[in-house]
DNA sequence: AGCGTTACCGGTAACGTTATCGGAAATTAT
DNA sequence: ATAATTTCCGATAACGTTACCGGTAACGCT
């Protein structure tokens, strides 16, 4: 690694002081025309780059965003995209940090970010975390904070993530307009507030038709395929079988789906499947499976957004929520009319 | 955004001088255990962190990897992931920058990593980028720089990658041993090596089996998944119709598969089909599509692995290759012996 | 000629940290 | 008791940059 040119260098090829370099880069209005084309040219030819370290320390600011998400998935994934986007067009740097879905990597994460590398956090919790300290120290900080997606209630910072009722809603009515009169749900890990969401917006829906959900039709199981899979093989052989499922994500659906092929019952016939998130992936499958689109790429932006209006000084965010409307895209898997 | 606690809030607090705080929190043998314990009582109480901007200004280092990347699609997302996590095992953070496959974009991104942000680079160039001045400023900065995946290969500098020409034999020879005869490519852009790579190996296998190429049977197209089915549905159209198609990655076979059912052909009987990645959604759709394996968190991994031992200072890294094997895995799409 | 004004530039401090040097006090050795 | 050593700590400079203050020289005005 080689000595990077810095403005001393300029200074002293020209014979100048390091003020007057500063003041010709900036274009400052107190130096001779002249000694502005002499710097600029020399530090064209040197290849000059400020220090943004040096810039960093002097201004206390970094103009570079901590973005922590759970993992890489094709929703987070997209996010970023739409974070990433708007956040260069505004001249900032973004850094990602994985949390693997471990709230002791969320925390190291949170931690080192906070050794003055970023100044502020764009956030969305892992599924494992449910101590939220590290993000109140972050406030305690007056370090701006937008949360987004997996979002925490009691914390007071804008927030912008889907409406999970609404999708949880649409979902069920549908299902439940289809025919459907046993449906089942597969959702996520107790603590997870996207998850619970959709819940309500299934049970909520339910009661508006005075449907009851059967105990054993709810169903708590990790986040992946796999887990849905045996969940499903489960529902499946329960003595109160459902004939339809909700999964409130598209790998828990695909999950569902190769239990219900490998049990022989048929979508949308026997019964009705609908996922989450609408990933390219469903409309590939065979059948395909209805899911709620959420809109990733625009909550992104979002948030993005949410956060440099943040970090323009606008008064009275920490309570602004913008909430995104799901939509319902049907395929075959919960067709039957 | 409060003032962060320094050591120099300590020092004054204590009486002491900021060297001894200094020294009492790196536990230096010349500092009094009674001093010690009272700057490390207040340090804790006081929440202190050290500033990283100082750090890496004063030591010129950063501790900081610029991993820049295409997009964030399974395979690169895999990767990262496998960088992410040697890297923070090693005590590295990592910056990640999207270029969104724009030879724009990667530039901006590399200019802005170094501004000093980052003390080494893993790249991975985008499929727009066909002039790589910006990779070589890198380097006669004489900044640390690892290439993976897309790699470029008049560049000296240690390269983690997959044995792509080894991926187009596999996938070739077996469809050759399954009993197909014109077996036609759907390759990425034209100055992308790992499609290149994947094709030689397509090619080299036929002559091994003294089968030749229809020139209409070797197509380059974008590298996504609406080309592919464009590109396969005229494949099918023509003439000298193949009898098997190899798809330089999953989302192209996903298309090239599309087309297939549409055009009323099946698979494999008709058609053999072979994909590229091995990522989870190729099993999923019907048939499952055979699929070469390409270890990306393992290539992802690899990469950290040798931007460490590089940054270590050992000898001899630029002429580096770590070639990762792949292996394919056949499904349905493709067996019909 | 003397004064004020303008144009231009340099010096210094500061951001937070540590390495280096040097020095005072305390301890040990003679 | 004095010298020699050890123990402990403070001051300073440095990393690269800019804000701020101040100063010199040239010019214009009366």
């Amino acid at each position: 690694m080689e000595k990077q040119t810095t403005i001393k260098d300029i200074a002293i090829a020209l014979n100048i002081s390091t003020s007057t370099v500063s003041r010709a880069l900036r274009d400052a209005p107190d130096v001779k025309a002249e000694t502005k084309a002499a710097v600029k040219a020399l530090s064209d030819k040197l290849d000059y780059q400020p220090n943004r370290l040096a810039l960093s320390l002097l201004n206390r600011q970094t103009n570079t965003i901590g973005v922590i998400i759970p993992n890489l998935d094709y929703v987070l994934a997209t996010m970023v995209k739409g974070i990433d986007e708007v956040a260069l067009e505004a001249g900032y740097t973004v850094m990602v940090c994985q949390s693997d879905e471990s709230y002791g990597r969320e925390i190291v994460n949170t931690k080192r970010l906070l050794d003055s590398l970023v100044d502020g956090f764009i956030v969305s919790v892992s599924s494992e975390t449910k101590i939220f300290e590290h993000i109140k120290k972050i406030q305690d900080k007056k370090i701006p904070l937008v949360l987004f997606d997996r979002i925490v209630n009691n914390i007071a910072a804008p927030k912008i993530r889907l409406d999970n009722i609404d999708g949880g809603v649409q979902a069920t009515e549908h299902l439940i307009e289809q025919g459907y009169k046993k449906i089942a749900i597969l959702a996520g890990p107790e603590n997870l507030n996207i998850s619970n969401k959709r819940m309500e917006g299934y049970l909520q829906t339910l009661k508006t038709h005075s449907l009851r959900a059967d105990k054993g039709h709810i169903i708590h199981c990790d986040f992946n395929q796999q887990y849905a899979y045996e969940a499903t093989k489960e529902l499946l052989a329960s003595k109160n079988r459902p004939d339809a499922i909700f999964t409130i994500s598209d790998r828990m659906a695909i999950g569902a789906m190769l239990a219900i092929k490998e049990k022989g019952l048929s979508m949308p016939h026997d019964i009705g499947l609908v996922g989450f998130n609408n990933e390219p992936i469903v409309s590939l499958v065979t059948p395909a499976i209805s899911s709620v689109e959420m809109y990733a790429f625009e909550i992104g932006k979002a948030t993005a957004r949410a956060y440099i209006e943040m970090m323009s000084g606008a008064a009275g965010m920490s309570d602004q929520e913008i909430i995104i409307k799901p939509k319902l895209f049907i395929r075959t898997s919960s067709k039957r009319r």
